[in-house]
DNA sequence: TTAGGGTC
DNA sequence: GACCCTAAT
């Protein structure tokens, strides 16, 4: 399933910054910091976010960047980092891996044409969450005293997890995955300019009249980042056919069709791995200090390209917080 | 990434 | 209705 089979089927919603004032978020790091880091890549120079030795650091500057956004609506984010990947994923990696390949070969073109917006545009496309950004992205979030967790396995997993058990209030993920995750409420364009858009569970089961469990077999049906669908089944069909036969097992009995894994697909989204090993503090009391020294001298970012983002941190939330007390 | 348009 | 392509962002 393309996510746009997913988003055909999703209830959807703006909602308002005051309505979700004082929420936990739980946030999917890698969508979240993916995002920031190719913006950061596409319209700021090399040069202030590369160290002497050559090190890519665009996601400290994408952080500082992207972090204010929750502070100042007043929304507490918790950062939920993947573990490890399923083998069931495979094919999809393999995909967008190739993907990069082919955007790291036409970046190299347009460097030689001397084509600059292009290669801007490109090099935001070949980015990886390296283990630098990885490590270096966890140690800023410490200093700014913003939450994190390790999740087991997929983060939307955990995020959602989090999201049921009432830990968290909402999901923040741009992927439509978290219905199948079972996350109540998602938040999606967290990372865009805008109002951000609320995604329901219930309200997607209803207007479909489907359960979860058939919602998870609908995208299945479609094809998901863990299986191929069936060719020629989309959205519609899918929704028809679940119904008739009430669940995925009964649909490919009808049809005669097998998917290979199926059972397993299923099983992590109603099931997945997921771990309660874990806390967090939700009052959020960063060192600036550090965090600037960490960024600007060991890391060697240019100043002027987080101090903006680093005072809107300071007004947003420190200055905020000090009031509280007063 | 997503919206729109064409075609099977 | 599904899928493919293109355009715009």
């Amino acid at each position: 399933m393309g996510n746009a089979d997913l988003r055909s089927l999703a209830h959807l919603s703006d909602v308002a910054w005051d309505d979700i004032a004082g929420s936990v978020v739980a946030v999917d790091a890698h969508n979240w910091l993916y995002r920031y880091l190719t913006t950061t890549v596409k319209w700021t120079r090399d040069e202030v976010y590369t160290t002497e030795d050559g090190e890519e650091v665009a996601n400290l500057v994408g952080l500082v960047q992207g972090l204010p956004k929750f502070f100042e609506h007043d929304l507490i984010p918790v950062f939920v980092f993947d573990g490890g990947v399923t083998e069931l994923k495979d094919d999809e990696v393999e995909k967008r891996r190739e993907a990069k390949e082919k955007a790291q070969e036409r970046l190299e073109d347009a460097r030689e044409r001397g084509d600059t917006v292009e290669a801007a545009r490109l090099e935001a496309r070949t980015q990886r969450l390296t283990p630098v950004i990885q490590e270096t992205t966890r140690e800023l979030l410490s200093l700014l005293d913003v939450p994190y967790i390790e999740a087991p396995a997929e983060g939307e997993a955990q995020a959602s997890y989090m999201a049921r058990t009432g830990d968290a209030d909402y999901v923040g993920s741009e992927d439509y995955d978290t219905l199948l995750f079972g996350a109540p409420y998602t938040l999606r364009g967290l990372t865009s300019k805008g109002v951000p858009e609320l995604m329901s569970l219930d309200a997607t089961l209803e207007r479909n009249d489907l359960t979860w469990e058939q919602l998870v077999d609908v995208a299945i049906l479609c094809g998901t980042d863990f299986n191929q669908g069936i060719r020629g089944v989309g959205p519609k069909t899918a929704v028809k056919e679940v119904k008739e036969h009430g669940d995925l097992w009964g649909v490919l009995d009808a049809r005669g069709d097998h998917i290979p894994n199926a059972d397993r697909v299923r099983d992590l989204f109603l099931d997945p791995p997921v771990t309660d090993e874990y806390e967090f503090d939700p009052d959020i009391d960063p060192d600036l200090d550090a965090a600037r020294r960490y960024v600007v001298e060991e890391w060697e970012v240019d100043e002027g390209e987080v101090e903006t983002g680093f005072q809107r941190i300071d007004e947003s939330l420190v200055q905020t917080g000090l009031d509280r007390w007063t």
